[in-house]
DNA sequence: ATTCATCTACGAATTATTTCGTAGCAAACA
DNA sequence: TGTTTGCTACGAAATAATTCGTAGATGAAT
């Protein structure tokens, strides 16, 4: 899979997280995190099409796009990347400076240990 | 502090690893791992000492690079970018992922859990 | 029908990163 | 001493990512 680049991703999260939309609703959404020019939203949009990023929809005089990959797919891509870049792989380095530097409320701490307490039965 | 590229964590993680290098040494070490010129090698830790990623000694005639932050400070910076630009922010989310996709050791999933202990007794 | 708003397509400038060739210097060597 | 070896510095090409201006088409509004 082709990996995201960094201004794809932000146009990836706003397909994830209101579904198909066209480039003036997603730039819309980008012009309040950030100084973007229409077309530059269009150009990275079209890019992302050619790539395989998005599909899209050309019925309307606006075309409408979709997210061609889910949000966890991409993330495991990254995931991976970021692994291998950053702790040379060590996927337990990670977890823990992330969970030693970052806030992570009671419940969701209860899920990961119930997430770790499965890891183990399935190793024993 | 300075985001490292892909290509200065190359170099970091050797200096990480062994201790102040010289040029040559670094680009062995790298030759090993893929293709990579020597002058490239030495463009690379110029520029990054420039960008004060590396402190040198010209003392000798080969100069002595030495990284000028730790593992573990590039790590976190690395993170937080990480997991604003993929996760939106989300620590545990990271967490899940990660733990669910990668392998980790019976006592590296110990250690996790015994963080886990740690960030509940402080919590409380 | 003319004007206006909005859309796509596309070229190209800009910036960042990676790569390497060449020049010049100095120590080691024959 | 002259040649070879190995180093730094630097320019610049190659590649990738981001940005935006302009042109042309189409539909809506007057």
């Amino acid at each position: 899979m082709m990996r995201p680049t960094d201004s794809e991703l932000e146009i990836l999260h706003v397909l994830w997280q209101h579904g198909p939309r066209t480039v003036r609703q997603v730039n819309d959404e980008l012009s309040q995190q950030r100084d973007i020019g229409y077309t530059t939203t269009l150009k990275l949009m079209q890019i992302m099409h050619e790539k395989g990023l998005l599909t899209r929809s050309e019925e309307a005089k606006s075309h409408v796009y979709t997210a061609a990959l889910g949000e966890q797919e991409a993330q495991h891509t990254l995931i991976d990347r970021f692994l291998e870049t950053t702790f040379r792989g060590s996927a337990s380095q990670l977890v823990m400076q992330v969970l030693g530097r970052h806030k992570a409320s009671a419940d969701e701490l209860d899920e990961i240990k119930r997430l770790l307490n499965n890891l183990d039965h399935d190793a024993h």
